[in-house]
DNA sequence: ACCGTGAATGCAAATCGTTTGCAATTAGCC
DNA sequence: GGCTAATTGCAAACGATTTGCATTCACGGT
């Protein structure tokens, strides 16, 4: 692990919900805010513990025991997440929402590799160099830089 | 100009349409495949001509003459020359497609840095390092890999 | 210049992901 | 248990984009 953008260096890419955020977190923020901890927050929160890559809203709905919460719902939360920046959200290349259940103290901050027939993920380690980031905001007079970036290919399967 | 990615090595930034296909061209395509050469896909073309940074369905729309065609007519005139590699699409993180003119033989594969708080837009030179991408193709059997790559940040103006 | 024909267009309706208004329900605190 | 703000389901609204269809048009051949 050497990218610019993980100094504390851990990997968001354990197996499992390694290193992810659990219940008692999630309890514990939405106290702090005076938000409360639904049924329909603990099972979508349970959702993307499990998972390894973004979910989307419709994912997430379809994953969750039917008829227990509206699609709304689920965008509600995951908006609420995104808030409380339990999770991060990406768009990997079609428009569409996807979020992943951040560690704590963890930005998120990484890229996919995206197989352009099956739609397969992968998570990726590697960053844009630093230092060629901070070019481009230099030359240019930036502050506050960051990028999103996501690669597109043909898996081994789909070749 | 060392972007591993644009061999060649010609600019597709310089100002005004320096570089950018012109009508001819445009005709020439379209003979080539049976299409007509039309008013709004002049227009649409001029238009995409002058333009520097990419532009939107709506802002192609916003600059016709008015009552000159119908916005479904741009979005399908925008298909046809993406799918005669005349235009490129990027999204600038909005999911709003926009689209940029391309020079003859260039497959117009490069990046922006976006202002967040007013979209001012920058053609950028960097590219992600090809070593760094040819590792993550290799390491995952992936073949016919690329990326999509934007910036953003706070702009001078803006700061 | 005139025709025939497939291509292109305007218009309105449809699609898709997402958001929102509102009345009914519920979690958290006393 | 009761109060109250937060949450939910539901349906309608949304914005970008696509599409069906009847009409119009560009252009190669006459
Ligand atoms: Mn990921
Ligand atoms: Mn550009
Ligand atoms: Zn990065
Ligand atoms: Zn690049």
């Amino acid at each position: 692990m050497n990218c610019p953008e993980h100094p504390h260096g851990h990997s968001h890419h354990a197996a499992g919900a390694g290193g992810r955020a659990a219940l008692p977190e999630l309890a514990d923020q939405l106290r702090r805010k005076a938000r409360k901890l639904t049924g329909a927050r603990q099972a979508i929160f349970e959702i993307l513990r499990r998972q390894l890559h973004p979910l989307s809203n419709k994912e997430i709905f379809a994953e969750l025991p039917k008829g227990d919460c509206d699609l709304a719902t689920v965008y509600r939360s995951l908006h609420l997440l995104e808030e409380m920046r339990m999770v991060k959200r990406f768009d990997l290349g079609d428009g569409i929402a996807r979020y992943e259940l951040l560690a704590e103290g963890d930005d998120g901050h990484h890229h996919h590799l995206v197989c352009t027939r099956c739609t397969a993920v992968i998570e990726i380690e590697e960053c844009f160099p630093r230092e060629l980031e901070q070019n481009i905001a230099t030359r240019n007079g930036f502050t506050a830089i960051t990028h999103k970036l996501e690669f597109f290919g043909i898996c081994p399967r789909c070749q």
